[in-house]
DNA sequence: GGAGGCTTGTGAATCGTTTCATGAACCGTT
DNA sequence: AACGGTTCATGAAACGATTCACAAGCCTCC
């Protein structure tokens, strides 16, 4: 492998000289300039990011660990990452926890190593001991899509009670009586915090709270929606609308119903969340409670930048929470048809 | 930071001790060992990678360029290769070029200054000039979804021509004679590929080169496929079967259909490509290819260790070549019923 | 009791960069 | 000719780990 010495040796100079070619061109006349890019293009010399780093104390990538890879909705986060990274000649590194806090610990070591420049990261594990002991370590993070325990930490998250609320106003607006909640593991925030706003929506509405029926799936997919859906099919008062926690569960919800022959939006209205792309490309484009993931992995990242970069000493932690937005499709006409 | 020379200095000994303490304990007696690991604890050290990197010479993580996140095939690829890399205790820096040569050179020398242990590469630049100066950096790669250009890369691919025959073929056999293709664009390899294999197919049957219509669409996306699909119905002859390159483009044929009150199947047949969730997911389970996504990125990374290893001097370059399957769902019955 | 063999631990060299104090060479001015 | 001021280039000292030749201590065996 060759190294800037033999650059050095190439165009006659000392290593000092070629460390300045790359790093502070000015510093180097225009004709040593050129001697030095020359032997470098010659030997194809790459630097090493290893040793730059050990000198230099602090590396140029920064980490985003997700819940699931696979979820549309992470993936924009991800995009909306890098897009802030790269314009800050920062790398991502991408993690996939898969809900696992094995898996985030082994990860969130593994960043310490690397001496990452800061992490974004959406918790696995429910009471936080990964993320806690991460926090000792002293490398600057956020973390995405759930609001810090404490206030010595930066969060990006978005309001789920309001989602709830918004997804089930817009349902009752449109003359529904008997709804359903679709809900994932009432163990994470997300999914109690949008049940909360769908109830809020009930009683601000003068509706009695047996209006809305709650069931759970035990997994935020398609396949669990897809059994939560035909779970639905037998209820005793069969409801005219479907809230779902997200836009996976609605997509099985809707399988459900067309498996079944039941129409929708006629016979059933579906609400999704996440908007993920998939929710316009349904056969009955999904009305869904859009996040703005692409616009929280840049918040998410600016943050991290503002408390990794130079004036970190006067930085402030801030949880900065999004609002979601109604996206009506034809799943949920605005009102009811029958 | 604490490095390992304050480790040293707080339980007694020299730096060396230390680091055979983290690397080979047998080498230590235990109770210098018990010492050492608890100053470690208390002073919370985190060894520094990049100076282990720079000391030993090689890294330990392997890069992953795919083409696009946003597609599910991708992600599968991406979870294979990782499953495979965690169990060699490698980290995976997953990076997306979106398709743009220039997003893909940059990720390309950033993986050279890093003297990742490998990389895997779905090129996007056509004519593979990004790749071929890659190749002289002397870091191992296999490409992904395509086949090397040359035999001195490994590569991982999918036959794309039996792919395309195995869709047309079931439609034919289903009964269908006007088979449209709604390809994407043709400068890809595994788009011609799909189509010479569905022309295999009609030619196979004894049926005349007219019973395949091919409409391109101008991306592989959800998108693009809704357009073609409003193209198709404008058709003189009306198919009944519809074959698509890809998933997205699927979605969105089943969705333009849906909009003009076309029946799927009844009507017009859907079979897709790639098989991601989503495709059993659609209110009519779409019959697909299934691509072995997830295999494929194992089998990548399998090869790259290999290539990376301590055999490489006798490492082979391979080319591997899955075969895709179909899986038949309700979007394309197995006999036409009309 | 000396030779030889384990077991444990040491300390220095090394990896490839960046940075900084230092100095050489040259300029125009007095 | 002496001076201060620029401009360029140098060489050595870090950064934090790993590795390896070597030594100290102890045991065993003839």
């Amino acid at each position: 492998m060759v190294s800037i010495k033999d650059v050095a040796r190439r165009a006659g100079v000392s290593v000092g000289t070629v460390s300045n070619v790359i790093n502070r061109p000015s510093y180097v006349s225009p004709d040593t300039r050129a001697r030095v890019t020359a032997a470098i293009d010659e030997l194809g010399f790459v630097r090493s990011e290893s040793a730059r780093q050990l000198r230099v104390g602090r590396s140029r990538t920064m980490a985003l660990l997700v819940l699931d890879i696979a979820n549309p909705f992470f993936v924009d986060v991800a995009r909306g990452a890098e897009r802030v990274a790269r314009g800050a000649g920062l790398g991502v590194m991408l993690c996939n926890s898969g809900h696992d806090p094995n898996v985030e610990a082994e990860y969130l070591s593994l960043f310490a190593e690397q001496r990452v420049r800061g992490a974004l990261i959406t918790p696995a594990d429910a009471n936080g001991a990964n993320v806690e002991s991460f926090k000792r370590r002293q490398i600057p993070f956020v973390m995405v899509d759930r609001v810090g325990p404490s206030d010595d930490v930066c969060s990006v998250s978005i309001d789920d009670e309001v989602g709830g609320e918004l997804a089930v106003r817009h349902l009752i607006r449109a003359g529904h009586t008997q709804i359903v909640y679709a809900n994932g593991p009432s163990t994470l925030a997300q999914c109690r915090d949008r049940q909360t706003g769908a109830e809020r929506a009930i009683a601000e509405a003068g509706l009695p709270p047996e209006a809305l029926t709650v069931i759970e799936a035990d997994q935020m997919t398609v396949a669990s929606g897809r059994d939560a859906g035909s779970r639905l099919l037998g209820l005793a008062s069969r409801p005219t609308a479907v809230f779902c926690v997200n836009d996976l569960v609605a997509l099985g919800v809707l399988q459900a119903m067309f498996a079944a022959g039941v129409r929708v939006p006629d016979d059933v209205a579906i609400v999704g969340y996440d908007d993920i792309e998939f929710a316009a490309a349904a056969a009955v484009p999904l009305t869904s409670v859009r996040q703005p993931a692409f616009r929280m992995g840049q918040a998410a990242t600016e943050l991290l930048l503002e408390e990794a970069g130079d004036e970190a000493e006067r930085h402030q932690h801030r949880r900065v929470v999004f609002q979601p937005e109604l996206v009506v499709r034809a799943s949920s006409p605005a009102s009811l048809r029958r």
